[in-house]
DNA sequence: TTAAGTTAATCAATCGTTTGATTAATTTTG
DNA sequence: CAAAATTAATCAAACGATTGATTAACTTAA
């Protein structure tokens, strides 16, 4: 009765991308990789050509699932800008902290100067959830749900650098909150739900203009 | 008419900060800071003792000069709860990008898996600033100044997320803002009011209690 | 048999660090 | 003062260790 038989590539994917977020990219050796997951380290040059390689499936496998995520929400008609925004930080947040290991990696990797085409990528998929997220930010100032004064680049920041602190800055965060946000059941039950419920409220303050004088 | 003779160790200390900064810890070989530095490499070992000091006394030169500078807003009595906000936003948000290159260094050494007394040293010092925060904040709520619900640490999570967004993630930032937010110039003159003025709007909406019934 | 998968051994390159020698600056001594 | 002695600063070269990558032999599976 041994371990079930997944694919070793997508095993190897799975523990390069942890390592990955806990060394960083220069800090991670292959040898340390191919360790952890318990394969030949020649394995990773046969699978993926090379670290960077390693690191450029890590990237696709993850955009692959979720290209097509993005547009579902800004696309629904029937709902208001303010229920888009709601929608917006429920699937951003929710899907990147199921892949928390992922977004670590990413946002390293970004923060370091690097060029050449995995940081192009990289832009490039960022840039497409900002630009979603923005178009909804917009379309509520025109249609006067939002208030007009917005600072609309500065709003997408700041869900980017929530997520980014809480996640990238778990030592601080763990005190901070009093419980290891790191354990995955502290994060699915107890962090993820409490930062939606924040960004919910936080934004609603800032964006909606106060019109319910019947409070 | 030769350079200024500031410092030599102070010069190498500005440049490995840049390097740092630009490459990450595990990224930024000795060779290139020494080379960057326009030093024998062998001046990195004899100042500091080893790579791992030098990042210790990048640290240390920082912090000596910020150290009491803390507690100070905190102190003062005269002023309201949301005042001490402001003024705890101005003077962390100014201090920060005026030392950017230090603050994405310790953004990264933060996000890596690192034990030691550095690792220790550097949750110390972000710990003041978020205990001092959290502490303007709670006075706030006990005072009636502030709402009773509002989640302490996820403002103070907000206040460091949005700066890590912006200082971090520069391409990103720069792609959405129009600018390049990495130039000096840039970052002082447009960057660093326009956060700071952002800031305060989005917290005076989450935080204050509207009682401003005559607006 | 053939091709794919897997391994230990090995490669050149680069890493952080150390060395011994040399020069510059400072202090001590007569 | 000046010469001698001592310390500090600087350098080219090399160190052992580790890096990512490759090889060639071997095993497995179709």
């Amino acid at each position: 009765m041994e371990k079930e038989k997944i694919d070793k590539k997508d095993h190897i994917l799975d523990v390069a991308e942890r390592v990955f977020a806990e060394h960083g990219f220069d800090g991670a050796s292959t040898r340390l990789i191919s360790g952890e997951a318990g394969v030949n380290m020649a394995m990773l040059n046969y699978y993926f050509g090379s670290k960077e390689g390693l690191l450029l499936s890590i990237f696709e496998r993850r955009t692959a699932t979720f290209r097509d995520l993005i547009h579902v929400i800004g696309k629904n008609e029937s709902i208001s800008s303010w229920q888009k925004v709601v929608e917006y930080i429920e699937a951003y947040i929710g899907r990147v902290f199921n892949n928390n290991c992922f977004q670590k990696m990413i946002h390293q990797e970004m923060s370091v100067r690097r060029t050449g085409e995995l940081a192009d990528k990289i832009t490039n998929m960022i840039m497409l959830n900002v630009n979603e997220f923005r178009k909804i930010l917009h379309e509520g100032i025109e249609k006067g749900e939002f208030k007009r004064d917005i600072d609309t680049d500065m709003v997408v920041a700041t869900v980017f650098g929530v997520k980014s602190q809480l996640l990238n800055a778990p030592q601080i965060c763990s005190l901070m909150l009093g419980y290891d946000t790191q354990d995955p059941q502290n994060m699915e039950e107890k962090l993820k739900p409490r930062v939606i419920d924040y960004l919910k409220k936080l934004l609603k303050s800032y964006l909606l203009i106060e019109n319910d004088n019947a409070k």
